[in-house]
DNA sequence: GTCTATACATGGATAGAC
DNA sequence: GTCTATCCATGTATAGAC
């Protein structure tokens, strides 16, 4: 039941979805050309157009796998019952979805043809009002929208920022949940 | 004794630059093209090759004014005589100027081709070492330098974050301010 | 699924007149 | 300083063969 249909892993789509968020983070998404893609594949132009018919579709399948797990990690944070519940719970879940994606955090946030494109679907905002709301409440002072900004800058910086290249996922996991939580004046809730 | 060489403020150079950095936050680099440029200012490509050789002249003419700004700052702080007072000389004039520029900001920090052109140049490797330094010291833990990439994040935020863009230069700067303070555990020295 | 070939627009950049 | 005109490379996208 072999799950490899092609030479390596994942279907020919996946291949290429892969090599087109990893050109996205390094050369921004108007930075990189279909050519680009194709030959990190190995192949034509053509054949990536076999597979998506513009290079939007390709954005948009690039984009939102990420937005489908933060909109799951949302859900999974309302349902519980305290605000340092939901708190933790969201964070940990953001901070899961950026460090198991780095550079893929900061085109999401700060690409301007993907914040273009989501604008344009009107994806994205209320999924930022979600998570917003989740942070600091319906009402929030002007600065606890700082501390959020600051949150979402630091899941951007995951990926961005040289000097976290180095440290491996679990401790730097651990140090963005941590801080977050202290920026945000919560406390662990105990497990 | 007029500054006013033209119909509008600043040089035909400095209106230029200004349209650039304008288009250059809004679309990035590499989606900003020469023609984008010159339609803001009502004139043609060529009057803008008048005034520089190629597109990276621009680039880099956009840059290089804020990364000299961030320069100073950076040496303001390490004149301070204790770490509080560095730190807080040093975010305090970071703040100021990501406030002043906000939209360029994020350019700088997170614009492929503008990383790619100032990794050419060496130019920006060692004032993120400067800094980093007089945030965090020479030798930091990893919790110390997530907390450090928070600051760039917040900083970064500053420009992008819709959240952000409601409030003004003011509350911005001084919340900014205080809570990348207490991020690093720094004490406000007294003044 | 992948190829060659091609259409058509736009990109950066230059030449030379006004 | 700005214009028109132009060059050439590259970009997105399509047609049709294998």
């Amino acid at each position: 039941m072999a799950v490899q249909r092609s030479q390596r892993a994942g279907t020919a789509r996946d291949r290429l979805l892969a090599a087109a968020a990893e050109l996205f983070s390094r050369h921004g998404v108007s930075g990189t050309s279909l050519q680009m893609i194709a030959d990190e594949l190995g192949v034509t132009k053509a054949a990536v157009y076999h597979q998506f018919q513009s290079k939007e579709d390709i954005v948009w399948a690039v984009v939102t796998p990420v937005l489908d797990r933060l909109a799951e990690v949302a859900e999974t944070a309302e349902s519980r019952r305290s605000r340092a519940e939901r708190v933790e719970t969201l964070l940990s879940g953001l901070v899961d979805a950026a460090v198991s994606n780095r550079r893929l955090m900061s085109v999401l946030q700060s690409d301007p043809a993907v914040l273009q494109l989501l604008r344009l679907h009107s994806t994205l905002s209320p999924l930022e009002e979600r998570i917003t709301r989740l942070l600091v409440g319906p009402e929030p002072t002007d600065e606890a929208l700082v501390c959020a900004a600051m949150v979402s800058g630091g899941l951007m910086a995951t990926g961005i920022d040289p000097r976290l290249q180095p440290l491996d996922d679990d401790s730097l996991r651990r140090h963005l949940l941590d801080t977050s939580l202290r920026l945000l004046r919560v406390r662990r809730p105990s497990r």
